[in-house]
DNA sequence: ATCATATACGGTATCAATACCGTATAAACA
DNA sequence: TGTTTATACGGTATTGATACCGTATATGAT
């Protein structure tokens, strides 16, 4: 067996991002990371059709239809979307596919899932949180905050307080840089 | 040959993500995304020390010492850095890292990057800018940039009030979240 | 050669952010 | 039934951020 083969599997299995590997919206592997996000156990999935990870069968239709012109032209797609767990818990992940078979994009599909971070040591966000944290990645002052939601400009300064505890970051730039990840260019 | 190992190196280096392993700072192995975002061949890389990735010996040595805490607790670590291509231009990524040795991470790392895109409606960046803007994402002050980069804080304050007249931002805040999140103005 | 820009630094003025002090209510939970 | 947590609000004190004023040098482009 070549080392490097054997290296690059570990690789994969080990990686710190999601990974999935789909023959027409059927999975045929994933790593543990992958298999975790979603609540199942690495065997219970290979197999399955991508169906079951998503929160209806109109948004797996409408995922498959997003990225396939991209596809095509370009070989590989990045967008953000919600999964769902097996217990029925939402996860919204940033998504990136690159296809091995562009003429059929769905033929064979490589998969990455790098779930947004939407909660922190299991504590999940509290609709306050997750509501003031959307307005301060505009920029807006807990002034301007407050003004927005009816709220005294104090109570939002306690809910960016609780969110720097929760995060434990310092400042809310260095809270903003922790939430959001990346995407590639496009 | 196991039929899913093949299958797993086989998406580990199509991902479309770039991914690497490294020994104690040492390439091992990575994938063909990792190798062309960096500006080299594959080949090229194996063996190689990541020092040839980073723009300085300083930066080396720093984003060395950021993440050993949190992956020996954690065995994970996550964060925005800064890489450099093969032809000397800065590449802004998010970085992934799983250690398979928690009580020595170095010793056996399976990373992910995720190029973020550095350029935002052709507002090209300097080094200078990036160097900031990286230490920014950490929370860190003017004043405490400065003492790092050995600049006086009025200094750090001027990149950073260019900074945020590129990107036509009114505050650190918005500048962070739209760095990693490109989403679309107002 | 001139113009624009990046770099680097000094000052001041104003507003924002953060960290504390406190109170109070409501919901969740063991 | 306490205990914790989120919510909401008031105060003050300190630090940070931002926007201006200014100067100066260096570099690259037209």
């Amino acid at each position: 067996m070549d080392d490097f083969t054997q290296q690059m599997a570990l690789a994969f299995d080990a990686a710190p991002i999601g990974m999935a590997v789909s023959n027409h919206r059927v999975l045929s592997v994933c790593n543990t990371l992958f298999a975790e996000m979603l609540g199942y156990e690495r065997n219970d999935l290979v197999g399955q059709s991508f169906r079951i990870l998503y929160p209806s069968h109109a948004e797996f239709d409408r995922v498959r239809d997003i990225g396939l012109k991209m596809m095509e032209e370009h070989g590989s797609y990045s967008d953000e979307r919600m999964m769902q767990r097996k217990d029925g818990v939402p996860v919204w992940c940033r998504f990136r596919a690159r296809t091995l078979t562009p003429a059929d994009p769905l033929a064979h599909l490589v998969m990455s899932f790098a779930q947004i971070r939407d909660q922190v040591d299991g504590a999940q966000l509290t609709k306050r949180e997750r509501e003031v944290l959307s307005w301060l990645s505009r920029g807006q002052t807990s002034k301007e905050i407050g003004r927005e939601l009816g709220l005294s400009p104090r109570t939002i300064e306690d809910v960016r307080a609780r969110l720097l505890r929760k995060f434990e970051v310092k400042n809310t730039s260095e809270l903003l840089s922790r939430m959001s990840y990346a995407r590639p260019r496009g």
